[in-house]
DNA sequence: TTATTTTTTAGCATATAATGCCAATCTAAC
DNA sequence: GTTAGATTGGCATTATATGCTAAAAAATAA
């Protein structure tokens, strides 16, 4: 185990891995022979080494980013959902009622006495958004509470998971 | 202009188009020959629309995806930060001293009386959580209030924005 | 420290994919 | 229908990815 290495679950990673992460998740289709150079691998074992952050499933797949706003979706929300009861089924039903909704581009389970769910949601317009929550999801069962807030401005987005390495430790 | 584009800001798109930044948002590193035949094109024309959307700036990137827990960062969190006001300077210096934290994921200018941002911040633990919380980011200059949420499970994370033929019109 | 084992690498050959070009086809307007 | 413009498919060329092997580096044990 090189010295550098860095002992997290069931994964070992040196520099070259996490600099092949940092540069992933800033350059998602960059090419192997460049990827290889910008680490100071040849290309073999840097594509050797990409694979493997792949199959270990570290690297959980690759997205292109899309310019929402310039797609016709001017207006982001994120909206806060409370649940009457917490029962598995509550949650099983609200989570696939709300998968099905094209416009949900997160849904997270979160701690709060406020919520029990924080959606984001992209939409047209305010009709559109009046229509998505008072149509789509406050008549989902179980679905007591919603409020709303707009995102005024997207100051930072799919930022890169810091490497262990930026940690203090 | 062919009868199933779709005119936005400044861009038309028809249904190769649409197909295209689907795929894409979902399978971002596919290559140029396999999208070709997924959306019935051949390569070449393919790989000029892709470059066009690349050029038009409605793909703005591409990223990988990571599993942020399985490099050791098991604690995601949602802080609604107050600011004491609500001039630019003040804003802007948030933001840039925000932007210097590699542990924010996220930063969302948001409407409502509770909070003027959203953060999406990934730790280690709480005990990271607890050192982020109160020595760096209450210590920003007009921070007046931090209100913390912890993420359970994400549900549903990156997901596509829908073409505009998901909407009803 | 030195010898031995194991792992990882670089370089090359081959397979696959991207790119640029042009004639043919399709679309839209007249 | 006819014409003008845009888009496509196929091909040649260039670039990139992939698999293999010998050499180098790292880790382990003596």
């Amino acid at each position: 185990m090189p010295k550098e290495s860095t002992p997290v679950v069931g994964v070992t990673l040196d520099r070259y891995d996490r600099q092949i992460l940092d540069i992933l998740q800033r350059h998602g289709r960059i090419n192997n022979q460049e990827l290889a150079e910008r680490i100071g691998l040849s290309p073999s074992p840097c594509l050797r080494r990409v694979r493997a952050l792949e199959d270990s499933g570290l690297i959980t797949g690759y997205r292109a980013l899309v310019d929402a706003k310039r797609l016709g979706h001017s207006l982001t929300a994120l909206l806060h959902i409370s649940m009457d009861r917490h029962t598995p089924e509550r949650f099983a039903n609200f989570e696939a009622k709300v998968a099905a909704l094209p416009q949900v581009q997160e849904c997270l389970l979160i701690t709060g006495q406020e919520a029990d769910y924080q959606l984001k949601v992209v939409v047209h317009d305010m009709d559109d958004y009046q229509n998505l929550l008072l149509n789509q999801i406050t008549r989902i069962e179980g679905v007591t509470g919603a409020h709303s807030s707009f995102v005024l401005r997207r100051v930072l987005e799919h930022r890169p998971v810091p490497s262990y390495s930026d940690a203090p430790y």
